[in-house]
RNA sequence: GCCGAUGUGGCGAAAUGGCAGACGCAACGGACUUAAAAUCCGUUGGGCCGUAAGAGGCCCGUGCCGGUUCGAGUCCGGCCAUCGGCACCA
């Protein structure tokens, strides 16, 4: 019975035992310059996981992934001599954590209380060595105050084209300073969730669902807070280039950002004064343009629509908004569309071209109206063949393929004045062409929309800004923070009013002024939090000077060093976080201009079964179930020993059992049990010489274990250090254990299995903290051995192999190789053509 | 459709262009035990030859096809499959 089976060592009374004594120590404070036990020679190394939502269902078995990966290079850099920032907190305001409190009936400040504290106590247990000291919850007044100064940072600045950087508002000197500030409001299309009662940024909605829920979304003008990301588009694509993130998550955000280059070509409008400016990559194809489409949004539609084509264009528009997103983006469906009965002249040949509307081209992108180009465009093409539009080839392919349809680049042709240029050639002549005459220019888009930044949500940070006369303003510093009312119907009102707008007494801010009621999307408490816990506690600015200076400057652009967390965040809170950064930078509140030097994304742990954890399946692994059964020990080193870090794997208990059983193989390699079943020092770890074969082993494993933290390979470290063990183990029985060795094995040991190792650093009487000591060295001059084994291939085939001195030539090599019975045999009467010697390692002979 | 990652025993995996499968799991055999648990020892990619013997030997094998090389899991080219992301972005 599994409730009778013998503890194969008592991680229960060690485990605990030693979180006490670090709690009651304080040994993981990261002293701040200033405190008294700061030491300035150190250098400072910051490790960062991504700080979790406290949900009510507890930590899953993915949550200590990347933490414990976190963890074990933290303990190792700290007794490398780093002053190491490895700290913890809760993302604690948002969907996840508002949803849960509606089903659950409470109120979403006390599940948060108790959520925080689950999830805390669950860290606690593994044995993480967080400075829990600067311990942040983004729903805390004291943290949330920055958060809305940062905002107001925002708010009260603009981006200067011409430095390509923000500065204060005060700076600019046009005569309308909203409609340039980073925060703005706008009314415009946006994804509103009815199920979650509030609206979304593009970021968070995936194939027309909320991401949170997987709630339908429709679009819907309302007006809403927006951040201008769009304004950083080319510094976030092009600063990502220093940054050592794994190349896939860089990929996604350029996708994301989506730079696109090309011309705005300005069409007339027959009969009309108006133009339309429409945005392409293909200028060379300009003479092939025999159509032009409207976005069915777009403004000029009214202007220009004939009053015979005005009942099926307003029927179509009617039509197109009623469309979910999805059905709107569903590429299996045909094209549709509608003619204005107006007509445009193609600048190009001058030729009358009829203007159309249709929901492929989008009113968001570019200047929301295109060119076709039927022969080079599929999209143009199957429009251009469902309406019978005509269809000019102006781009000839120089394979065989057929010119109708032909995307790529090719030779101009039926385009007057460049004919007979490349593709490339001609986008430029066109581009000169068209500039030097005022029809159009040169012009870069990005697909990277501006942040909607406002939700129509309880539990999240208000705005700080009132409301006066139709005009929005800031509240002053000494406002903050502006706490939320607290409210007993805290649920979204399902028509787009925001919760906090049931405070009638809140919101009336003077007599003339009323607060704003959105509050802030749960990404803004993550945009800052690593700054923050530079400097937790500081009441007078949102980090220190100093704090932020030592712990984020290095050579590199990066602030925090080493940052691990899922990939989800790719083009969310990576995104927004870099954004936050890059005008707190501008505004010359921080030191370097990215946040996170180096990334690396931990791989998703799937259920036994291989299939991604979830409740419905039942496959979920609970780390408490894990660590009562096997030990926080077991439980970390299983975690790291099941592959490599950024690869998905599946978990298995027999695996857990496996490293469990490594990690009681330690404990009696050094303990043994007396007659009163106690386990005591073993007599057989004596104070002795290691052989020639266990110093080899020894200084091979310190070697391996070192390279391998610093790689991140921490499965292969753990092999290493289980084939110490095996070999240290006694095969007659009777062998000492030499004690200097296990002395160095516990140090390894340490980032992994820290109780496990403290305990028995503290049974072997060692002197000082097991926490306290310095990062072994090797010495390659031990790794080496006086013969080795060399490997005889005929033919790039394994035939033999014999021992030879490292000393030995190349030619002794090849004569001692000549000289085996089994070789000879083998060449008997063949010619060798060639003879290849590896020295201390092979010979081939090709005959 | 486009972009990216991955493909190695029954399973998780390991291998600076140089002995494929380290380490661990599972399985099988054994020791200890009244028995079990725990622990320890041994075997374990597939096929074939072979011996008194589990001595020894041969062939095949890292998704598929080809190439470079004395030598390829690793490098190059082409395909296939799985997973992930983006997706009417002009």
């Amino acid at each position: 019975m599994t409730s009778e089976r013998r503890k194969s060592y008592p991680f229960d009374e060690i485990e605990p035992k030693w979180q006490a004594v670090w709690e009651e120590r304080q040994l993981f404070h990261a002293p701040n310059p200033g405190e008294k036990s700061f030491d300035p020679a150190k250098r400072k190394f910051y490790i960062l996981d991504m700080f979790p939502y406290p949900s009510g269902a507890g930590l899953h078995v993915g949550h200590p992934e990347g933490y414990t990966a976190t963890d074990i290079v933290a303990r190792y850099k700290r007794m490398r001599g780093f002053n190491v920032l490895h700290p913890m907190g809760w993302d604690a305001f948002g969907l996840p954590a508002e949803q849960y409190a509606i089903k659950s009936g409470q109120h979403p400040a006390v599940t948060t209380r108790e959520n925080v504290a689950k999830f805390k106590r669950q860290l606690k247990r593994i044995g993480f060595s967080y400075d829990w000291q600067r311990e942040i919850n983004t729903t805390d007044p004291g943290y949330y105050k920055w958060t809305q100064w940062i905002f107001l940072q925002i708010y009260n600045s603009w981006f200067n084209p011409e430095t390509k950087r923000s500065e204060p508002i005060s700076t600019y000197r046009g005569t309308d300073p909203d409609s340039v500030r980073l925060a703005y409001v706008a009314d415009v299309p946006v994804n509103w969730c009815p199920e979650l009662g509030t609206v979304l940024a593009n970021e968070e909605v995936v194939d027309g669902k909320s991401e949170v829920g997987g709630f339908p979304v429709v679009r819907r003008p309302m007006r809403q807070w927006m951040l201008r990301i769009t304004a950083y588009a080319e510094r976030l694509l092009d600063e990502l280039d220093k940054l050592d993130w794994p190349q896939g998550i860089k990929l996604l955000q350029r996708n994301w950002i989506g730079r696109s280059e090309g011309a705005e070509i300005d069409f007339k409008i027959d009969k009309s004064d108006q133009e339309i400016r429409v945005f392409t990559t293909r200028p060379d194809t300009l003479y092939g343009g025999t159509f032009l489409v409207l976005a069915p949004e777009h403004s000029l539609v009214d202007l220009i629509v004939t009053e015979e084509q005005w009942p099926a264009v307003r029927e179509y528009r009617e039509r197109t908004a009623r469309k979910s997103e999805l059905e709107r983006v569903d590429l299996s469906k045909e094209k549709t569309g509608v003619f204005t009965g107006a007509y445009a002249i193609n600048p190009g040949n001058n030729e009358k071209i009829p203007i159309w509307i249709a929901d492929y081209v989008l009113v968001g992108y570019g200047t929301g109206a295109i060119g076709g180009v039927p022969a080079h465009d599929e999209r143009d093409l199957e429009f251009a063949t469902k309406f019978n539009l005509p269809i000019v080839v102006v781009v000839q392919p120089t394979g065989d393929e057929p010119a109708i349809g032909f995307t790529g680049e090719g030779i101009a042709v039926n385009s007057p004045i460049i004919n007979g240029l490349t593709s490339a050639e001609a986008k430029k002549n066109i581009a000169a062409w068209l500039e030097e005459r005022g029809l159009g220019k040169r012009a870069i888009n990005y697909k990277l929309r501006d942040w909607l930044f406002s939700r129509q949500r309880y539990w999240g940070e208000p705005f700080p800004i009132i409301w006066e006369n139709g005009k929005h303003r800031s509240l002053g510093e000494n406002e903050l923070p502006v706490v939320p009312p607290p409210l007993d119907d805290f649920k979204p009102t399902g028509t787009g009013e925001p919760p906090l707008a049931k405070a009638k007494e809140w919101v009336r801010y003077s007599d003339k002024a009323l607060r704003e009621t959105n509050t802030m999307p749960q990404w803004a408490g993550s945009c800052w939090y690593y700054l923050r816990f530079c400097d937790p506690h500081n009441h007078q600015r949102f980090v220190g000077e100093e704090a932020e200076r030592y712990w984020t400057n290095g050579d590199k652009p990066g602030s925090v060093d080493l940052y691990v967390g899922g990939t989800e965040h790719a083009v969310l809170h990576l995104l927004y976080a870099r954004f936050w950064h890059k005008v707190l930078f501008d505004l010359g509140y921080l030191s370097k201009p990215e946040p996170f030097q180096r990334l690396v994304n931990q791989g998703i742990i799937l259920g036994e079964d291989n299939q991604k954890m979830s409740k419905s399946r039942g496959n979920i692994v609970n780390p408490d179930d894990v660590i009562d059964q096997y030990g926080a020990d077991a439980f970390r080193c299983y975690e790291m020993f099941m592959g490599p870090l950024e690869q998905m794997k599946p978990w298995s208990m027999r695996g857990v059992e496996g490293v469990a059983r490594f990690l009681a193989r330690v404990w009696r390699l050094m303990m043994t049990e007396n007659q009163a079943g106690q386990w005591e020092l073993s007599p057989a770890v004596q104070d002795v010489d290691l052989s020639k074969a266990q110093r080899k082993i020894l200084h091979a494993t310190i070697k391996k274990v070192t390279e391998d933290i610093e790689s991140l390979s921490f499965n292969t470290a753990i092999s290493q250090m289980m084939i110490f063990v095996n070999a240290f183990i006694p095969q007659r029985g009777t062998e000492a254990i030499p004690l200097a060795a296990m002395q160095t094995f516990l140090v390894l040991l340490n980032p992994f299995a820290p109780h496990l190792s403290s305990e028995l650093w503290e049974n072997l009487k060692l002197t000082g903290e097991i926490t306290a000591q310095s990062w072994p060295s090797y010495d390659e001059k031990f790794l080496v051995e006086d013969e080795v084994e060399i490997v005889i291939q005929v033919n790039g085939k394994v035939r033999d192999r014999m021992k030879m001195s490292i000393q030995a030539s190349e030619e002794e090599i090849k004569k001692a190789t000549l000289a085996l019975a089994k070789i000879q045999e083998l060449t008997a009467g063949k010619q060798i053509r060639k003879t290849i010697v590896v020295p201390k390692k092979l010979v081939n002979i090709v005959i």
